[in-house]
DNA sequence: CGGGCGGCCTGGAGGC
DNA sequence: TGCCTCCAGGCCGCCC
């Protein structure tokens, strides 16, 4: 569940809370995640280093080290990072500690185990295996409506597909791609190839916009998602189509549909996202 | 070779 | 109340 929100949330938490704290101890309890934990990696590039930044790309929270290395991590589906006392009882799927010096923890709990944590080397972060093929940042100067027209021409693959591609553009998953899609009065099975100029200027707007909104929101919290300091988001109060097919539009009047893309429920209203012809 | 899709995983919801 | 099935979905890696 953890988008692009979600995740710039628990960075501004975190970057309150840890910054300059130095890494005495990493206690590992589980290695089984989407990818296999490198214990002596982690140890390696992380020890007795001094956190100096938190930082995001795409969906992964970026921890920049004294030494330059980077603690990488990806909540996947059900991960949490909590900051709070070492003394705190461990629960069930508290698969990795952080201690600090000054006693604190920063814990990574990950009931699903969909999640990553990684170290990184010095300087090497563009190269990185999970970074190299990630596409453009909603929030960078790339992310214009003209470069992304010019990208998708000739495209015919559904629009929510494309915006739902990391090696295209990152941070943008199931519930902000729907929304913004909606806002921009845009029907999700429309080829991306398509959309005429006009349409990626709405787009490239309101997928900025309801990212903005949501931070702003502390994220959407539907079922487990919590910032570090354990509280939840409320975005969940401003969707418009996401998980409520059968509802009446609030700004048509006409039924949520449900539809699947990729495996995936995409959510939209037939009248203000008409599938073809033109809209107002 | 772009892009669809299987599978990884567990908790919670819903059916009976 | 308890067991079962299904669903949630990010993303790598396979395969068409």
């Amino acid at each position: 569940m953890p988008e692009l929100p979600e995740v710039e949330t628990v960075r501004r938490g975190l970057q309150r809370v840890i910054i300059g704290k130095k890494i005495s101890a990493i206690h590992i309890h589980e290695t089984r995640f989407r990818f296999p934990l490198q214990p002596k990696v982690l140890c390696k590039w992380l020890m007795q280093q001094t956190i100096a930044a938190v930082e995001r790309r795409a969906k992964y929270v970026l921890c920049r080290m004294s030494n330059d290395a980077h603690l990488v991590i990806h909540l996947g589906m059900s991960g949490r990072l909590l900051w709070c006392d070492g003394r705190r009882e461990l629960e069930k799927h508290d698969h990795i500690q952080f201690v600090l010096e000054d006693g604190d923890e920063l814990r990574f709990r990950d009931p699903r185990r969909f999640g990553l944590v990684d170290a990184v080397a010095p300087g090497k972060l563009e190269e990185y295996k999970h970074f190299r093929h990630l596409g453009i940042e909603p929030f960078s100067a790339e992310f214009a409506p003209e470069v992304l027209f010019e990208r998708t021409r000739g495209l015919v693959r559904p629009i929510k597909n494309y915006l739902m591609d990391a090696n295209k553009i990152v941070g943008v998953g199931n519930i902000y791609a729907n929304e913004a899609l909606f806002r921009a009065g845009i029907h999700p099975e429309k080829a991306a190839g398509k959309l005429p100029l006009h349409d990626w200027q709405r787009l490239a707007k309101a997928i900025r916009k309801v990212l903005e909104t949501a931070i702003a929101s502390g994220g959407t919290t539907l079922n487990d998602f919590y910032n570090s300091e354990g509280e939840m988001g409320y975005f969940q109060q401003y969707l418009k189509v996401y998980n409520r097919a059968g509802e009446a539009c609030d700004r048509c009047g006409a039924t949520i549909r449900r539809i699947v893309q990729l495996g995936r429920s995409s959510y939209f209203c037939p009248q203000c996202q008409p599938k073809a012809g033109k809209k107002k």
